[in-house]
DNA sequence: CGTCTATTTGAATGTACTCAAAAGCGGTGG
DNA sequence: CCACCGCTTTTGAGTACATTCAAATAGACG
């Protein structure tokens, strides 16, 4: 069941099979069905995921009832609204399975606890953390200064593995722009060629 | 020297006195004039910086030769290209003094060797790691669904200690915006009161 | 086959931008 | 101390990009 998690963990640190296994043995599964939440707003995050299988949306609803998607979540994806999980204060986030989905699950107590008896766990986190961090300001750069359709075009070219498993609706949520103007992009790139 | 560095890694783990001692004398001390650069587009970053005082401006460059801010940094905030620093790579990035400023400098050297030397530190860097992603996420979905001027307004209000330090053209190049309509907004706000 | 959702298209609107010019402000040197 | 220079801010007019709202079409699923 933990394999793909030891496997991910090996790419970023060393560590023995004796506390990889300690590790993995404080995950448990759950699998969840298309549209099923693994948290809704307002709820406090009181776990954090390893997705094995599905696909997953972290999304915020505004006041006009459309979404904001902050990310999607595939497999070997890590899964949590850090900053509910982190200061365990309700979350003004959702994350929905948007297919059929499985996923490992560790509580915020094991964690902390298991970071103390494991300091290669603390460092896998470091490493993680340093890459999402590139990641959220490379994102940020690009919304600033790329008009949407070269993000659109971007995003289908560096997540295509995402891309294909969703709708046009998500893509603009995830872009911040709508639907039709998707739909206008589309398009403007089929007649050029 | 470092007061105010152990002033501020306290704030975050415990750590003896001894310790925190010996990572502290890993920095050396650079003191920049106002508009000079710490880190320029192409160089490799092979510091990691601690600002004891001034204002520094990180940015990139596009195409038409304008700029845009990903962020400030001022007294008691960390400085580098995570991207450049991590990977040892050409940077995308600039980082310059806006103001006289003073900094603390730690090598990529020596911070690898203290980490495994003192995983205290690892554990400092994990905890601010975290804050950062909350914040870049924070800041991802604000972008996504708030119009410009409350942008502007959140902006005055969460910082209000850097905002009045910057030129409206400065804050332009952070939200995304012209600065003309900067001025725009403010003629409107203005109006209302 | 029918229903529900996603996608496309059109027309009108709005938000923010570009370009150009004027006004304001601060520092420096005569 | 004042005058000038350079940079910032303001303002106006025209424009472009993306949105809203509405309706038609296409697709997916039970």
């Amino acid at each position: 069941m933990t394999e793909s998690l030891k496997k991910h963990i090996r790419e970023y640190i060393d560590i023995s099979e004796e506390k990889l296994e300690k590790y993995c043995n404080a995950f448990s599964l759950r699998k969840l069905r298309k549209k099923e939440f693994l948290l809704k707003e307002g709820e406090i995050c009181r776990h954090e995921g390893f997705i094995l299988k599905g696909c997953f949306k972290v999304f915020r609803t505004n006041d006009h009832a459309d979404e904001q998607i902050l990310h999607f979540g595939i497999e070997d994806w890590w899964l949590s609204d850090m900053d509910s999980f982190i200061n365990q204060i309700p979350s003004k986030l959702n994350i929905q399975a948007i297919e059929d989905s499985e996923i490992l699950l560790i509580s915020k107590e094991d964690k902390e606890k298991l970071y103390h008896e494991l300091p290669e766990i603390e460092r896998l986190m470091r490493l993680k953390f340093q890459l999402s961090i590139i990641a959220l300001q490379r994102r940020i750069i690009d919304n600033l200064n790329k008009p949407s359709d070269e993000r659109y075009q971007d995003f289908l070219r560096d997540y295509p593995q995402i891309a294909h498993r969703l709708t046009n609706i998500q893509i603009a949520a995830y872009l911040g722009v709508t639907p039709e103007f998707i739909s206008r992009i589309r398009r403007k790139i089929v007649n050029k060629n």
